[in-house]
DNA sequence: TTGTAGGCGTTATCAA
DNA sequence: TTGATAACGCCTACAA
């Protein structure tokens, strides 16, 4: 192949070769551009000093051929990326959006960057992805695990990279773990019905196998034992996280021969979906049901009667597992692993109706 | 440093010097285990053809050394690291995640990975997010740009990285966008109020710098003109695309003096919001206003009667926007820049009452 | 089928 | 302050 030496040689580049002309910068290019070396490209590149009329060079450099740094180059040499990988297992889900925020908030500020993966709940590619990120060679990871396995997770440990799991606890697993405490905050809940006369208390719960349906529901079962109040099985609903399953959930309820006199909805979107059937049939709260959601502020903030709803601390969890992943970034493992476990708020509003107790008849 | 040549030497660089031994096993090493070269098992990972005996060798290394290529040096050096970037402005917002899922849905099938970002309509982080993608030499990029500016994006481009746009149009950018067709959408809607005999018409819009906002305005406009109709620009009203300003933007409707007989709403949120207002005033839909909303079919299926809603393509953008950007990788230029405006359906459904208009009189 | 060797773009060491 | 040079882990002719 022969290149004439003209200024259309450019253009014929560009028009028929695609892929052999070099596109972007390297160093070298850099150097070759300011006939300084490659070294003191670099060493200007990181902060080091350099004389003046050469850093000016350098910069003049740098802009005219849009040099930018190859990541993949640095990460391989210096082995690490100033990269997190965050790992969950829906975007349609305001709980873990929210947290990727705050968790965004604290990385940026520590010159860190973040890739985002979904796994849908399906265990097979949350490895996958786990894997990606491993490859990718992140500096650490935020994940809020499936939960069926957890040896993947411990391969990463094990090549000393730092995993926080956040929302789901893996008791087998010695991992950081940032957790809301979901079983007294389904506690405190149904508490308040409980102490409202309340004793048909029914719960839309989620799926079965993630771990905080089951916590929700230990809370729930727990102060009905600490009140000494029998359980009625049919009261215990699944739902599936989604507002479809709480409005169906919730018309279930409703449509029952003895329904409950309140009911404890246990996520964001099934809280919307509760509150849409409650609207569609006409169900006045909290005369005919008292109402407990969750996560669901906007609710609360916009409609009326204001339904009570248990808030998780979002922000905390967010700021949480970005703080002590960065710790545990920078080598310190005091306390590892660390588990904490944050206090829901119950933010009381109009929905939870004192029911007449036998003493009170 | 010394190295003690006993077997606890292990154990005690794990304790103190953690960094220094390495952790991660690399082809050399699988290769020493095996006794083959690093080419061999370069080849083997990349399948060629190996003896049956030493494949079951390397496969038993990998195993044992708990082996992970490194996609850093692999993308150092085959300059193409099958991940694709997907730049959005905010988690926060059904209609982006809903069209993530659709471009992952394809890509995956493609063996390309994704690696999410989001902005949060804050332009400079728009920037430094692109530039991040960019530096890890993903092979391309699926954004729903700010639109303030498109420098960056062109420098994308220049550097041969494709990149498809979707949602937002920038029309000084040679550039693949995926579209819904914004104008038509609202224009159908709207036209559909006046069909039935209204003519005061609100609507409640977006932000006044995002182009869809404008675009749907657009549609709004020309119906009115189509049909000689007067705008009167106290219907029109501009909300964030959040539950709150749909919320407070539908009770300004309502609060007028001369309130509008119809409403059309431009998201998702906004229509939860506009909804919300609906039932906290009382508000008989269609009796007292007639009602579309955009995209939340959700509401659609659960609220009775069930409002009307404009519902965006989001399963053919984020497809569409998939394949293009699939294409453009493997370097078909075919039709570049090439425009799909895809069209929205209207969902009809209860909320929209026929008014006497002066003929029937 | 297997191995040798050079290079991808950086960083970092050590002289100059 | 600057520059020559050897890695980092992988891929890929090319040779054996």
């Amino acid at each position: 192949m022969t290149y004439r030496n003209s200024s259309d040689t450019l253009k014929i580049a560009k028009r028929f070769m695609i892929g052999v002309i070099k596109i972007s910068a390297t160093i070298k290019d850099v150097a070759k551009y300011t006939g300084l070396s490659i070294a003191t490209i670099s060493k200007y590149l990181n902060g080091g000093n350099v004389l003046e009329k050469n850093r000016i060079k350098i910069e003049e450099a740098i802009r005219e051929l849009n040099f930018r740094r190859n990541e993949l180059a640095r990460g391989l040499k210096t082995n690490q990326t100033m990269t997190v990988g965050i790992l969950i297992p829906t975007l349609e889900n305001n709980f873990f959006t929210t947290i990727i925020s705050h968790i965004e908030n604290i990385l940026l500020k520590n010159r860190y960057s973040t890739i985002i993966c979904v796994y849908r709940e399906d265990f097979n590619l949350e490895k996958e992805k786990l894997s990606f990120l491993v490859n990718k060679k992140v500096d650490g990871i935020i994940m809020a695990p499936h939960g069926r396995d957890w040896q993947h997770i411990q391969q990463v440990l094990d090549q000393d990279i730092p995993v926080v799991l956040i929302d789901r606890m893996i008791k087998e697993l010695e991992c950081d773990t940032i957790l809301t405490d979901n079983s007294n905050a389904a506690y405190n809940a149904v508490e308040q019905f409980i102490i409202g006369g309340h004793r048909r208390i029914g719960i839309i719960t989620g799926p079965k196998d993630i771990y905080t349906t089951a916590e929700r529901l230990k809370g729930y079962i727990r102060v009905h034992e600490d009140y000494g109040l029998e359980i009625d099985e049919s009261l215990i609903l699944y739902g599936n996280y989604d507002v479809e399953s709480g409005y169906s959930q919730l018309e279930k309820f409703i449509k029952m021969k003895n329904p409950p006199t309140a009911v404890f909805v246990t996520n964001y979107d099934m809280t919307l979906g509760a509150v849409m059937a409650i609207n569609e049939n006409n169900i006045r709260i909290p005369d005919q049901l008292s109402f407990i959601g969750f996560d669901n502020l906007q609710l609360a903030r916009v409609i009326k009667p204001a339904p009570s709803i248990v808030v998780q601390p979002m922000e905390g969890i967010g700021k949480l597992a970005a703080k002590t992943l960065l710790n545990r970034m920078k080598g310190d493992k005091v306390n590892f692993p660390s588990v904490y476990r944050l206090k829901t708020k119950l933010i009381i509003g109009d929905s939870i109706r004192p029911l007449m107790t036998e003493i009170d008849k």
